[in-house]
DNA sequence: TGAAATGTTGGGGCG
DNA sequence: ACGCCCCAACATTTC
């Protein structure tokens, strides 16, 4: 066996209960850590520009933290069995391990890469870092994919296993000699308009920002159940774009909750571990029916009468920029595009107000959302969107037409929310914060349709589908 | 992980 | 005292 082996890092961006640096790390003297910005295989899906940003951050972080230990992380672009290749040839690597990833092209690609690698005499194993239940092993007893989170979850709850942990190392020896290494500037991760700047002051990417917010969250779990659907809150636990980009593990997450790693205890914490089981099952989902991204998984709805681009065009535009007239459409618009995030409730209530008030298709909103979220992942923001738009596998009945008012008037009580992302309404007080101003004033648009007029539209949108 | 329309109940004002 | 109406308040149904 070589004593080299390369850690190819892909959504894995951590050195603690990494597997596949772990297994490098028993098995190896010399470990080579490479990251391959790849976006051709995942196009057209390849990360938008607040992932972007968040990838510069966290790379750099990576980098940063395995120098520390002796190493350091070496970059590449463009196609990764070339750059194996390269690395290969400088350090005389005979192992290549890697974490798994989900989605149909890059495992389309591991997989050619894996045959490739095998054909050339090297050691190849891939893990799981990212699930806690992968998705071929969540099946039916007759093996067929679940199409309802409740049995899917309960299932999983019954082969539940405490997750495996793998420590992090201490030091990680250096090869002989160093391969070449693209600077991080040159990946050209951050665009050059000024936008992702303010990202800066939300987040903290890296492996160390999410053990921090971890940590704070893990305090408050307890209580999420009472805090979660509030936005004028600091809920829920901002864990989702350290996940994305795995600089924390769904295992890791859980025995913050549970040390025992078992099932956590008590409301607030279950209900925290049924949304990364809803992370799990939109990543069953997506393996099963890849082309969820593009398509409704409920046949009918692709005969759903949806507006064409010429007519919706300008109020999509009025959607993404905040400036509906309905404010706590706008209040999440402008939450997401200051700070690459917007709260889940709030994800709801703009995803049904495209949807259905405005009849945009949910393709639009789910591509806006990928270009714009920090924590955009193809299977969560696709099932989210199907789930809302009453598309998915289980989703909300179509039917379900939110009314933003009156979920602004529920969630938001104070107005809160509101006022800290729609300064304009900043005086008007939290009785009619929520209610749309007739005909609009000079600083805060009229609301450019009527909910109860295009309400009745959806549901008549809807009757020519069902039968 | 809705909202609106419709139905039911019960207390109070009043002739 | 009684029936009638009004209308919250709540429950049920429908989309």
């Amino acid at each position: 066996m070589s004593d080299t082996a390369i850690v190819w890092f892909r959504r894995d961006l951590r050195l603690a209960d990494n597997p596949a640096l772990d297994h490098a790390r028993q098995r190896h003297e010399q470990v080579v850590p490479l990251f391959v910005f790849d976006p051709d295989t995942e196009a057209p899906w390849e990360p938008g520009a607040a992932g972007r940003w968040w990838l510069h951050r966290s790379l750099a972080e990576l980098d940063q933290r395995l120098r520390g230990r002796g190493s350091r992380l070496v970059l590449a672009a463009g196609d990764p069995l070339e750059a194996i290749e390269r690395v290969r040839k400088v350090c005389g690597a005979g192992a290549v391990y890697w974490n798994r990833v989900y989605e149909q092209r890059p495992v389309e690609r591991d997989r050619s890469i894996k045959r490739e690698l095998r054909e050339r005499g090297l050691e190849v194993a891939s893990f799981n870092a990212s699930l806690l239940c992968e998705p071929w092993a969540g099946v039916k007893s007759d093996g067929d994919p679940y199409l309802v989170f409740t049995p899917f979850w309960k299932q999983m709850q019954k082969r539940w296993q405490p997750p495996a942990h793998h420590p992090e190392p201490r030091e990680l020896e250096a090869p002989a000699r160093w391969p070449a290494s693209l600077e991080l500037d040159r990946l050209g991760l951050l665009p050059d308009h000024e936008w992702p700047g303010k990202l800066s002051d939300y987040w903290s990417p890296g492996e160390l920002g999410a053990r921090r917010r971890l940590d704070d969250f893990a305090d408050q779990a307890a209580r999420y159940h009472e805090q979660r659907d509030r936005p004028d809150r600091e809920g829920t636990s901002r864990l989702s774009p350290h996940l994305h980009w795995g600089e924390i593990s769904p295992g890791q997450i859980v025995r913050a909750l549970e040390p025992s790693g078992e099932l956590p205890g008590g409301r607030g914490r279950m209900i925290f571990a049924s949304e990364l089981a809803w992370r799990e099952f939109s990543h069953h989902l997506l393996w099963f029916f890849p082309r969820m991204p593009d398509e409704s998984l409920k046949p009918a709805f692709r005969d759903f009468p949806w507006r064409e681009p010429e007519d919706y065009g300008p109020d999509l535009v009025a959607w993404q920029r905040g400036r509906t007239g309905i404010p706590m459409v706008d209040a999440g618009m402008r939450e997401l595009w200051a700070t690459g995030w917007m709260h889940n409730r709030v994800r709801m209530i703009v995803a049904s107000f495209l949807t259905k008030n405005l009849l945009v298709p949910w393709q639009e909103g789910a591509r806006w959302f990928w270009d714009t979220l920090v924590d955009a992942d193809l299977a969560s923001n696709t099932q989210g969107w199907q789930w809302t738009a009453g598309c998915g596998a289980d989703a909300a009945p179509y039917f379900r037409v939110f009314n933003p008012v009156l979920q602004g008037e529920k969630f938001d009580p104070r107005g809160d929310y509101v006022r800290r992302w729609c300064p304009e309404l900043a005086r008007r007080d939290a009785k009619n914060i929520h209610q749309p101003i007739d005909g609009g004033s000079s600083h805060y648009p009229g609301p450019i349709v009527d909910l109860k007029a295009t309400r009745r539209r959806a549901l008549e949108a809807w009757d020519a589908i069902r039968s």
